[in-house]
Parts: structure tokens; sequence; C-alpha cells
RNA sequence: GCGGAUGUGGCGGAAUUGGCAGACGCACCAGACUUAGGAUCUGGCGGGUAACACCGUGGGGGUUCGAGUCCCUUCAUCCGCACCA
């Protein structure tokens, strides 16, 4: 048998042995308490990253320790296998998308292997597959009928390099998330999903998520964006029309000395026609669609507008204010059209300022000028209303309620919440993702498909354009089709769905993976779901995990999911660095997982990355930091080697008594360090303290080996809790060395140790002597002493003597167990 | 501009409830073993001093017997949002 610590021989047999016994296979035991240990999927590009290797690195650990305490864990993998870069590889290298990424998937799944990960591969899944996809398009059907799918023309972001639009959340500064590409507006038909409908949920069930992360919390309120105001029309002068404008802060209405549209605002034509100034206007809105959204927006563009010649009516005061169309008011926020008020708005202020609008001051406090000609900037602050008619001298608060009221009462105008949140753009005009099952039929018109009708598959036979259009155009088998409905002519819809429709729901494919009839089987779901861990990059903080959230709570209203939320706890891990930025192939400073585990072995890299820092920090890669944990590991080996024979007859007693002190000390080490571990891995997430106790107690057990009188059965406790203590972080060697020892049964399967309280009592503790909160000196003392025994002994001390030679003592303050402070002047 | 996070040796990081700052690891230094050492083992390792004293957790101030930890203020870096009416 060999000697040396040989991880290739080691991983690849354990390994195989646990797949052999499907060890890590689960099914629903309502005898156990379940666990739902979740790492976000990967998107298969090709070969797996360090990120990766962290995020699963740390799952494992989870799931290997849920496990060993008794739970049932589900721990499952699978594949976001739809989206763009299988495509542009399909162009580039004339491979089918379906190849190219089956090939990945065959790739990253063999390097996932060797990383040692107790997944459950039985429940492996890839969204591009038609007995994924076919429940994807169920998803789209039931919001359809739900009403919460739906089809309209508007203003889209489209992205010139990917020849598709993107949702809102995908456009970053004003280009394309994904190839950062400058994204143009244009106006599409396409289908959304009513997502605003839940905005209110989405929000307010937050609270209701302690166990994530405030900052993933406060991003998502933050792109929901909820204000209360109200909404109010103005009637236009000589039109029989009127313009609605939201607000938050209806109590300044009587400051109103204009209002603004947005350029692209459908009033502005009709309200400028006939006028000398239409010629203007038009020029000024033609102006703005070819200015970017990115420069529109930016916070440094000064503001522009023109007076369109129209005027609107105050509905509050009877007052005739000019209507004028600026920059920075945005047709796709509240209604697209504003009061302003510049005397208590930043914006309307300095637009006022530049354009010689007159400013009114209709709330007074102490801290602002009364007059309006002093002003330097807008009062937004808090005060009492003035030139506000009947609503003179309300407070801010106050005013705004009363406001609403009297608008409510006279039907001016009705309380409303507004939210930053818009619909969800889904469609993508390309070929690689799930088709959305509609046919439009010249007699029915749109027509959605029912549940059987699906799945709606994707012809496998196209062509792929060079410019990156979707192929499903030009296949005429694909697009011709009959109405569901009538039977008559109909054209099947070829734009797909963005690919956060299919990670919107896998979590819950996961809990019956092989259910045929339905996305998944609603007691295997009543038995897992909710996921009790969610382990993933913060770069999904607001995209993936609100539509993910969007989607449950769909789920729960059609009666399909019995939870809410879907994701209990959140970690969110940081970004693995090399030299200090993100590693990436235009940087150079890429380090392959594939050559680490190669090189390493799977437990060196995982015990690496788990001990370089906490897992939502971000980690500083370093080479000589792996060979410090190569090494460890193979200080590990040599320790348990060493006494593998020694100690196999050896029993360990249900008590131990009349130890030595040097094996008491190793016991105490053995029990402190269970603990640690224990504590560390279970509530806080530190695997590099745990990690580090651990490689604490091998230090002590190394340092014991010269004693003359080794206490053998002690050694054993010791090593054998060492070695279960591991294995969540370093499975394989863990085993081997179990087996080694001639131990029955798997590592894996045994049970987590309980620290023995007895060990942990100890006779002497030391304590610290302070002097005016400085250590002077320490003590040992027996742990029962009495405090009057305690401040004696401590003044005893000859170096304390010096120390308070001739000063008097105030005040001696003990802190039991830990240290005595004398106040000395 | 707003919101959030972070700031500790040469480096990664510990210090969990206000109680020994720097656990553990890396790097480095010295020694042992050795034909050899990029293996292994032993010891050292914040600054300062002969040794103490003293100084030290981004800077300044405060509360406290005692502050990396609490409060005020300020700087730097990173992240998110940003004309949101």
């Amino acid at each position: 048998m060999n000697k040396k610590y040989d991880h290739h021989v080691i991983e690849r047999k354990w390994q195989e042995y646990w797949e052999e016994n499907q060890f890590f296979k689960v099914i629903e035991d309502p005898e156990k308490p379940k666990y739902y240990d979740l790492e976000m999927f990967p998107y298969p590009s090709g070969n797996l990253h360090m990120g990766h290797v962290r995020n699963y690195a740390i799952g494992d650990v989870v799931a290997r320790f849920k496990s060993m305490n008794g739970y049932n864990v589900l721990h499952p993998m699978g594949w976001d296998a739809f989206g763009l870069p299988a495509e542009n590889a399909a162009i580039k290298n004339a491979t089918h998308p379906s190849i190219w990424t089956n090939a990945n998937i065959a790739n990253m799944k063999q390097q996932l292997k060797t990383m040692g990960i107790s997944y459950d591969w039985d429940r492996e899944l890839a969204t591009c597959k038609p007995d994924y996809y076919k429940f994807t398009q169920w998803m789209f059907v039931k919001l359809y009928e739900n009403g919460l799918a739906y089809k309209k023309k508007s203003a889209v972001n489209w992205c010139p390099s990917c020849q598709t639009v993107l949702a809102n959340e995908q456009v970053v500064d004003g280009a394309c998330e994904r190839c950062e590409a400058e994204v143009e507006k244009k106006q599409l038909e396409q289908w959304f999903f009513k997502i605003t409908d839940y905005a209110q949920r989405l929000l307010d069930d937050l609270e209701q998520l302690p166990g994530w992360p405030e900052k993933v919390k406060t991003m998502q309120r933050n792109w929901i964006g909820r204000s209360e105001g109200c909404q109010f029309s103005m009637p236009i002068e000589g039109l029989n029309q009127s313009m609605t404008v939201f607000t938050t802060r209806p109590d300044t209405v009587f400051g109103v000395t204009y209002m603004v549209l947005a350029p692209e605002h459908p009033l502005v034509e009709v309200i400028s026609q006939g006028k000398a100034e239409a010629a203007a206007v038009k020029k000024f809105a033609g102006s703005m669609k070819s200015v970017s959204e990115l420069t529109r927006t930016a916070n440094e563009t000064e503001k522009e507008g023109v007076f369109t010649g129209a005027y609107a009516l105050n509905p509050m005061n009877g007052e005739r204010v000019p209507i004028w169309i600026a920059n920075y008011v945005l047709m796709d926020y509240g209604t697209g059209a504003i009061m302003a008020v510049p005397a208590h708005d930043q914006r309307d202020f300095e637009f006022a300022r530049k354009y010689d609008i007159p400013i009114r001051v209709v709330i007074k406090s102490t801290d602002s000028p009364a007059d309006a000609a002093e002003m330097t900037e807008a009062y937004t602050g808090d005060g009492v209303m003035v030139n506000s008619g009947a609503f003179d001298g309300l407070q801010v608060e106050e005013g705004i309620a009363a406001t609403i009221k009297h608008m409510e009462e006279h039907s001016i105008g009705v309380g409303t919440v507004n939210f930053r949140l818009r619909d969800w753009l889904i469609s993508r005009q390309r070929y690689w993702g799930a088709p959305i099952p509609i046919v439009y039929c010249e007699k029915c018109g749109i027509v959605c498909l029912k549940e059987d009708q699906l799945p709606v598959l994707l012809p496998e036979d196209v062509e792929f354009k060079p410019s990156g259009e979707s192929p499903l155009n030009y296949v005429e088998s694909f697009t011709r089709t009959t109405c569901p409905d009538c039977g008559g002519e109909a054209r099947r819809e070829t734009d797909t769905m963005d690919t956060f429709v299919c990670s919107s729901w896998y979590f819950d494919r996961y809990c019956s993976p092989h259910e045929e009839n339905l996305p998944f089987s609603k007691e295997a779901a009543d038995y897992w779901m909710p996921v009790d861990q969610y382990i993933g990059g913060v770069e999904h903080a607001i995209l993936h995990l609100m539509y993910a959230r969007f989607f449950t709570k769909f789920l729960y209203d059609i009666d399909m999911l019995s939870c809410q939320e879907p994701f209990i706890n959140l970690l969110t891990q940081g970004m693995v660095l090399k030299d200090s930025s993100k590693m990436s192939k235009s940087k150079g400073n890429v380090v392959s997982p594939e050559e680490i585990i190669n090189t390493y072995g799977a437990d060196t890299a995982r015990l690496f990355i788990l001990f370089a820092s906490p897992p939502e920090r971000d980690l500083e890669w370093s080479d000589q930091g792996v060979e410090g944990a190569y090494r460890f590991l193979n200080r590990i080996w040599r320790l348990v080697m060493e006494y593998a024979e020694s100690i196999q007859a050896i029993q360990i007693p249900d008590s131990f008594d009349n130890l030595d002190d040097d094996a008491r000390a190793l016991r105490f080490k053995t029990h402190t360090t269970i603990k640690k571990v224990s504590e560390d891995i279970e509530g806080r997430f530190n695997f590099n303290t745990a990690i580090s106790a651990i490689m604490e107690l091998s230090n002590t057990l190394n340092a014991y080996k010269d004693k003359e009188q080794a206490n053998l059965a002690v050694v054993k406790e010791a090593l054998q809790s060492l070695l279960v203590l591991l294995t969540p972080f370093t499975p394989h060697i863990c085993e081997e060395l179990w087996h080694r020892c001639q131990k029955e049964g798997s590592i894996c399967q045994q049970k987590w140790p309980k620290y023995d309280l007895q060990a942990l009592i100890q006779d002497e503790i030391e304590i610290v002597v302070q002097i005016m909160g400085k250590v002077r000196d320490r003590l040992w003392v027996p742990v029962d002493i009495s405090e009057e025994d305690l401040k004696a002994r401590a003044l005893e001390l000859e170096r304390i003597q010096e120390h308070i030679q001739g000063k008097k003592i105030a005040k001696i303050i003990v802190v039991p167990q830990k240290l005595v402070n004398i106040v000395a002047k």
C-alpha cells in the first residue's frame, strides 16, 4: 500500500466509490428534516472557472455538513443552457448550438466531477432540452391565461450587436449588459410579463427575508422604486383634452409655474399643432430621438427644452400655465408629464432660471428664503404651505393628504403609488431559446397554445445568418402552422424567451426532475421548497433573484407552490481575483481550475479557496497559498499514517479518568475544536476560521507526539475528530485516511461529532492583570477562585507592585474568568 | 449627488457580547537533518529598546476602569443607484 499522499489515485477512487454507492442520491423522507442547498447553476460556456469552483466548494461544505448532521439534503446541479454565446459560436464555427452546448456540458460536468462535490446527478437538468423548456412554455401559457403575459408596441431597448431586444434590467449605463454595445431605442411589438402587478408584494416580502444580505434587499428596493403621490389631470386650453401628471408633492401644486411633457409624449404634436412654436417643438423632439439614453440621462447633461405654445389650466387655482417639452422628463416614468414647481424641485429650479420662468414659493420655513429672487437652489425640506389659498398653514405632510383628499372629492385626481419597476420584456429575436407558444391566426388573432399542445419544438435544421438575425424567420416548417382554435392557417411566433425565464423556476424542477405532466410535482415541491440556502454571485442581485421571486409568487397564486419566497437564505460570494483584479482572458490573469486540480488535487483547491477568505469577501488568488494548503494536507497525511496502525486496537472509553495534564490538554483542544468548527460552519459560514481551528488541533497533536507517556486513546479520539471535522472541506483525503485507520463505512456518513462538556472543564485558567487597562502581567488561578482572592493574588504580583508603587488604588474591576483591571492614580 | 460596504503586520486574514490586537496560513530570518533542498523538523517574526518604557487597527476628536469593536467628524477605496417627478 502506498505510503505517500497521492491525490490522483485517492480522489478518483473515492469519487467512483461515492458514485457507485449512490451516496448523494436523495428521495423525500418525511422522517428526516429536509435541507435544500442550492448553488446558482452555470451557463455552459465550455470550462469551469475559479468563480464556479468557489461557488460549488462553498455549497458542498454546507451540503456535507448538513448531511452529517442528520438532514436529508437536496443538492442538485444543472445547466442554464439557452443563450446567445451558443448561437454566436454557431455562426462563427458552423456548429449547431445544441452540439456546442452539449459538448460544453459534457466537458464541464467532467470537470465538476473531479471536484468531488456531493451532487445528486440523477436530478441534473438542462434548460435547452425539450423536456425542460416544454415547461418554460407551460409557465408562459399559465401567465397568459392569468392575464400576466401580453404583447404591446413600445419603445424598447435594442442591442444592434446582439440583434435583439433587452429588458430594462439588462441595460447597464445605456449599454448592453452582455456585449457592451450602446443600446438603441426602437418601436417594436413585444411580449411582456406583468411583473409590475407584483411590485408591492415583491417589495413587502423583502421584510420576510432576514437571511438575505441587506445590500441585496436595498438594491431590490431601489429597483422597485416605490413612491407615493397622486395623479391628476390638467385641462389643456383650447382643446377638449387634458394632460395627466404624477407628483409626490401635491402640496406644492399652487407653486406650479409651468408644465413639462416628455419630448416623445403623444400630446406634444397635438397641442403644438398650428402654433408658431410648432416647428421648433418638432425640431427639439426630433433631436432628442437621436440622443442616446446614456447621454440624455447623464447627470451632467444640461436641462433643455422649448415652449410648445400651449397652456394648461391648474385645476386647483384656475391659473394658466405654459406647457413646455424638456429633455429631463422621461416618457417611461410616471405619466411622462410633470407639473413643474421650481421653488421646491431642484430640476425645475435649474430649468426655470435658465428660461426665465417665474418661481413662486409655496412652502415656507425658517431655513429658506421667503423671496424667490434670493433662492440659489430649490427648497425641498419641511415647512408650512403659503400662497396656497385654503391650504395655507398646513405642514407638508398634512398638506399632501389634504390636497389629495380635495382632488379626489372634486374628481381632479387620485392618490396613487408609482413604481420605477417596469414590466419584464421577455421577447428575444434569437434562435437559441424557448419558443414563445403563440400563433397568429388570420381569423382568431393572437392564440396561445394549451398545455397539452406543448412543447413547441425548436427546429433543428436551420441556417444561421452572419448578421445574427434569427434563423427561425426563415424556417417555413416552423412558422407555417394551423390555428389550435379554428384549424385555419396560422403563423407561429418566432421570438424566443429571455433566458431569465428559464432560470426563474429551475429550483422547482429539481424537486421532481422527471415529472412528465407538470413542471414539478406539488408534493415534491411541498417537501423540498423553499431553498434553505442559495449561494451565488452578487451580480444576480436584481435580475435573476427578482424574476425568481416573481415566478414563485405567481406559482403560489395558481396553487402550484406553498411558499411565497423561493430562497430563505442567500449567500452572495465574493469574486476570485488575481493581482487585485477579476480573472479575465483579456488581462491574462486566469488560473485554470483544471490545472490546479491536476497538480494539487481537488482537496487542495477546495481547502485553499475556503481558507483564504470568508465567502462573502473577494478572494485574492495566491499560488503560494495553494502550496500552503497542499503542505497542510501532507502534514495531516503523515500525522494520521504515523498512528494508523498503533491506534487500531485502542478502544475509546466512555469516560476518560485520571488523565495527566498533557492528555487533558489534548482532550480540551479536541473538544474546543469540535465546538468552534461546528459553530463557525453552522452560524456564520466562516470556513476560514473553522479550518484554522482544525490546523491548530493538528499542531497540538504534532506537539503531543513527543510526550513520553502518550495516551493513545486520547490521540485516537483527537485524530478521528479531526478527520471528521475536515471531511466537508476535503472529503477525499479524509475518506482515505479513515479507511487506512481500518474504520468501517464512509466518513461522509459519520455523525457530526458533539463536544464533551466534561472535556471543556478546566481546573486552572489564566487571568490577565491590567493597570489602567494596560496588560502588565498574567496569572494562573483555580477557576473557582473568589473575587477577593483573585484581587489579592493580582496585587501580590511583583510587576504589579512596581507599577502601583506610590499610587492610590481607586478601584479594582474583575471580569470573571478573564481579567483584573486595577485603577490606580 | 444619494445609498451601502470596506480600511488591522511584508501579504491573505483572526479577534463572535466593549475585556490579552495580530489566531491560522503565506513570505521572510536563524538553526537541525542532509551529498543536495524548492522536502521535512525546531525556533523567531508589528514598530521601538540592551532590556524595559513607549508607540501601534486610515486621520482627528469623544464616551469608558478598559475601544479594532460604541458615538461624532474626516479621508481613501470598492460596489449599487442616479434628471424617478
